[in-house]
DNA sequence: TTCGCTAGTAGAACAGCGTTCGTCAACGAA
DNA sequence: TTCGTTGACGAACGCTGTTCTACTAGCGAA
């Protein structure tokens, strides 16, 4: 699904200048750059100042390739949804097909630092997304599931997705910082139980719980939770 | 539910520093215009400066009563998070009561700009907040609901609600800027009715249901969808 | 009443941010 | 060879969160 034919490119992502190659700089050579502080340091970390030292420059010359921080994010972005793999879809097997493609993404978003934050601030709409969007939606509608729920489905699954892995993001920029998450879980789990019974009873019931898990388990069963919301939807 | 009885607050925020009304600076005047703020500018536009300004003083006066910006957004999510009316818990109605707890969460984190962030970041513990996932708990559990997934549960539905209202305060903060929202999603819709038919068939089934119900209805659908999962969880 | 201490105030400054301006140099076309 | 275009980039602007430090107002003790 890598585009040998020409991806189509939203209209108000600003077209890169003509790309004369007069020195080695470009957006290519820039995103790659961007990745790589991205995965060791967040979107925090990646700040333009940072990325030209990285290439050996300065700032204002990044912008003769990118409009502004926030494009270079979209365009990061897309360059991540992109390495999701998609397969041929199959009805027969749409519900585990679904499940595999939105476990893969978060993985890979997650590998990304948090980068999610993206998609969480406006509607990824980059080609590779939409292709994420697509095979979704082809697999949905092939499950009987009514055009309206798919619809509402797709951006409830991306929030959920994206939200879920922007939370890992954090836990492990906290760990890259110092604190071990487990640590910090240890913390609030001691906090937990040591609130009121009385005045918690519910969750003084399930206080153990609360912490049971990796994030993948946690994640696997919200995702599980919405696929099973949409079964329901389905019409015979 | 306003806490007569002092609420219990999470070891590491600081102790407001003992209060020595000598001017007319402290928290909770710190907190009330940090509020007018962010409902009307959002986190960004809510910087300490700003703050101060709006208080007659200079940045730093602030630090003798907040350690930092992030604890000042902790503060102000849960004297939000308070504003959620909390319902006796019946389990006879747990459904309908959890759906209208979560609505109402959602509508009034939507109100105060885009304080949603403040979840997507770190687990939100303050006692309010507290509070809201005790209530919640109870319905879950009183429902039914094995313990485990009562506890992922309460992490998924969260993650929703605060990414579902990061989202509508985005729009509103779009709105606020000058470009209406609907104006961009009529170029949102326009682009995607220009997308090739052949390469997005299963989207372009579904192009007009995008763009279709207003955020209520929208959050609504997914609040349903994550419910509707959790109660194939019901062990009788 | 007076003194000294402490806790709150706040100006100034630091290091960093995204972005823009204006200059300079190198390349392609004429 | 010359000219015009265009990418490169040092410097600067205005902003951020935060800290340092000098200062002062008010209270408790003498």
């Amino acid at each position: 699904m890598t585009a040998a034919d020409q991806p189509i490119e939203p209209p108000w992502w600003t077209p890169r200048k003509n790309a004369g190659p007069r020195r080695a700089l470009n957006r290519e050579v820039i995103l790659t750059a961007a990745r790589k502080i991205l995965r060791a340091e967040g979107i925090d970390g990646l700040s333009m100042r940072r990325l030209a030292t990285e290439l050996g420059t300065g700032p204002a010359s990044l912008y003769a390739h990118v409009a502004n921080k926030e494009e270079l994010l979209d365009l990061l972005f897309d360059q991540v949804t992109g390495e999701v793999p998609l397969p041929e879809p199959d009805p027969t097997r749409w519900r585990e097909q679904l499940t595999t493609l939105w476990t893969t993404a978060h993985a890979i978003l997650i590998e990304n630092g948090d980068i999610a934050r993206v998609a969480l601030g406006r509607v990824p709409l980059g080609p590779n997304a939409l292709n994420v969007t697509e095979l979704t939606s082809a697999l949905l509608c092939s499950a009987g599931i009514p055009p309206q729920a798919v619809a509402w489905a797709l951006d409830a699954m991306a929030l959920y997705v994206a939200s879920s892995a922007l939370e890992s993001a954090i836990n492990a920029a906290m760990e890259r910082e110092g604190t071990p998450p487990e640590e910090y879980y240890a913390r609030v789990g001691d906090y937990m139980r040591g609130l009121p019974r009385a005045r918690y009873p519910a969750m003084a019931e399930i206080v153990e719980e609360l912490s049971n898990g990796d994030r993948q388990e946690r994640f696997a069963f919200g995702l599980e939770l919405l696929i099973r919301g949409l079964e329901t939807h389905i019409e015979k």
